[in-house]
DNA sequence: TGCAATCTTCAATTATTTTTGAAATGTTTG
DNA sequence: CAAACATTTCAAAAATAATTGAAGATTGCA
């Protein structure tokens, strides 16, 4: 906890060392399959198995990742609402905790992530409609039933992504 | 259609061009969201509005991509069941046409890309149940509070995501 | 069986993404 | 206000991922 400590090094010399490996390691999978970067996965595995809020330079040292790294790794958990900062009395510095409210990690990144691109499919759709509307082929039927799947799809997921967010209530 | 013509035209000059190329724009966005590279997207892409089915070096020679992609994304594309290869009599070449049912694709996808994830994520969990039992410290508690959220996300994971292939039913 | 056509694989290249490190931009406090 | 601290930004470097191209394997047919 002192300042210049730092390294790689846990506070707590054998026991909760391991933990904190397996919950980096874990969450570096679990944002990875989001397509997180790796740096994100670490930041978030760190913080979520520590009850104390942890500075940036803390982060960075025990992470061995560069500053900016984490300063950015940060700014991509707050815009996910994955973590929180929390004012420390008579410290400058933010520290930064785990949200681990996995529900409203997942419903920001449904909104924020997926739905934006939902949006924008369903105007491309409408683009394709009007290109075959505008078309004399003999496969217009064809090209009529897909591209009425394609409605049905983002119509679908439009419907079902905020339900599963409800649903991961936890 | 004739073997040599090749190049990135189309049969129709003027009329399904454009509905092609927004198609693979489409399919390539939406593709990418699930994590898959650009040609697999382009592949899927151009079979998704052509009624007949079509051989690799087509899709090679239309999308200006090398025949090993077309190989490779079609073996992905395979994998995922998002195509189907057909006979066609007096040609020895594979030709293949876009599995339009979503709901197919999808189910595979969550069975084969994210369901092993979910798998091994409960073994990890376990692993770090076990460590945290083993720990003698004041936070213990709250380390029960964090790992017990991680068992009930990938329990809903493991609940809700054949459901929502079912639900995609379209 | 041998040849030609087709398809797959994989090492090398190219493209993309992530990380670093340092400079720029705040912020606080003595 | 200036010095020290904290954070962000961004160009360059490093790491990863995708694509190519060619060699090797496979298949069907004469």
């Amino acid at each position: 906890m002192i300042r210049g400590a730092s390294f790689k090094q846990n506070t707590e010399p054998t026991s909760a060392g391991n933990l904190e490996v397996e919950s980096i390691d874990f969450f570096v999978r679990m944002m990875s399959i989001l397509g997180l970067p790796r740096s994100v996965g670490e930041i978030y595995g760190l913080l979520y198995f520590n009850s104390k809020p942890l500075s940036m330079d803390l982060i960075s040292s025990r992470l061995n990742i560069s500053i900016g790294s984490a300063s950015q790794g940060l700014k991509t958990l707050r815009a996910l609402k994955a973590v929180r900062t929390t004012y420390i009395p008579g410290d400058r510095r933010d520290h930064y905790s785990a949200e681990s409210e996995f529900r409203r990690l997942f419903s920001t990144f449904l909104k924020d992530e997926i739905m934006p691109h939902l949006e924008s499919a369903e105007d491309r759709i409408r683009k394709m409609d009007d290109e075959i509307a505008s078309l004399q082929v003999e496969e217009k039927d064809f090209f009529n039933i897909r591209i009425e799947k394609l409605k049905r799809l983002t119509k679908a997921s439009k419907r079902l992504l905020p339900l599963l967010a409800k649903l991961l209530k936890l």
